[in-house]
DNA sequence: GCGATCCTGGCC
DNA sequence: GGCCAGGATCGC
């Protein structure tokens, strides 16, 4: 049972990723005393040893995001950055703690206080920067601006969309080169929000529609953040507590339900190996 | 653009 | 035992 209250899952999608940032804001300010890699941690691009001695003692600037990365700024402007993949979390302990199964990675601050990344899957990833803008980190660098970002103008949008004519508004949305941020809960609740048909093409969308969905995409996200991300199975932010956002999704999960608003029956197809609910009805 | 693939664990 | 899972990359 203890195991049980313990073992938590966290499948993250910006909200979730921003909520996790929000729980840790704490740990900016203090000095780095020592990273702890699993033989099995995933890292990207950087050997065990670099990362151990690239930290060590570095003051932790600032805790910022980037799409769904979460990215430690140090002194220096080096960062550590990690993606939490489908199974990776993150949890600050004030100090010292038991690690969970999984755990991959420890920062261990000078005053006690640690953060555990764990990681079942190991589809998550740790790499580095050394740039103030991250642009030598390729992860970061070839990402979309992020949907909840005040400069992915409309504009921008509409261009990026227009050069995959052939994709379908569920791809598009999951595309993270178009732009960031969205997982498969999220996108499946903004094609609900704009009214779009998942399957819809982007050839076959008009550019107002578009307008919609990225109205969508923005809304659904702030709502998302809003309500401390959806803790459908397990999630938990850095602090241990669960998000709501549960609470408030439309068609994702509740196949053969009504909309979370009664507006009309909500089905489950399968899209590029991913489960996409919707409601036809209304989604056109 | 699409399908296979990387992994572990929970649930039926 | 088989299927499913909140992600992203790689090769065709």
């Amino acid at each position: 049972l203890v195991k049980k209250v313990f073992f938590f899952f966290f499948m993250p999608e910006l909200p979730e990723v921003e909520c996790t940032r929000l729980s840790l804001q704490q740990i900016e300010g203090l000095t780095l005393k020592e990273i702890i890699l699993s033989p099995l941690a995933p890292l990207k691009k950087v050997q065990g040893n670099t990362m151990r001695s690239t930290f060590q003692g570095l003051k932790l600037e600032k805790l910022k995001r980037r799409s769904k990365y979460l990215i430690f700024v140090f002194e220096k402007d080096i960062s550590l950055i990690i993606h939490l993949g489908m199974s990776g979390r993150l949890r600050y302990y004030s100090k010292k703690a038991e690690a969970l199964k999984h755990t991959h990675l420890k920062l261990i601050f000078n005053n006690g206080s640690q953060v555990h990344y764990t990681d079942a899957r190991r589809f998550g990833s740790l790499s580095l920067s050394f740039q103030k803008n991250f642009s030598d980190n390729p992860l970061l660098d070839n990402l979309g601006l992020d949907y909840n970002d005040p400069n992915l103008t409309f504009k921008t949008y509409l261009k990026a969309c227009r050069r995959h004519p052939k994709l379908n508004l569920k791809s598009l949305l999951l595309n993270q080169k178009i732009a960031a941020g969205l997982g498969n809960i999220y996108a499946c609740e903004s094609l609900y929000q704009a009214h779009l048909d998942p399957r819809k093409l982007v050839e076959e969308t008009k550019d107002e529609e578009l307008k919609k969905l990225l109205q969508a995409a923005k809304k659904v996200l702030k709502l998302g953040i809003q309500q401390g991300g959806v803790s459908l199975r397990d999630y938990l932010n850095g602090l241990g507590h669960r998000g709501v956002m549960q609470n408030y999704l439309q068609v994702y999960g509740r196949e053969g339900k009504t909309t979370l608003d009664g507006q009309g029956q909500v089905s489950k197809i399968v899209q590029n190996q991913r489960g996409t609910w919707f409601c036809p009805k209304i989604q056109l």
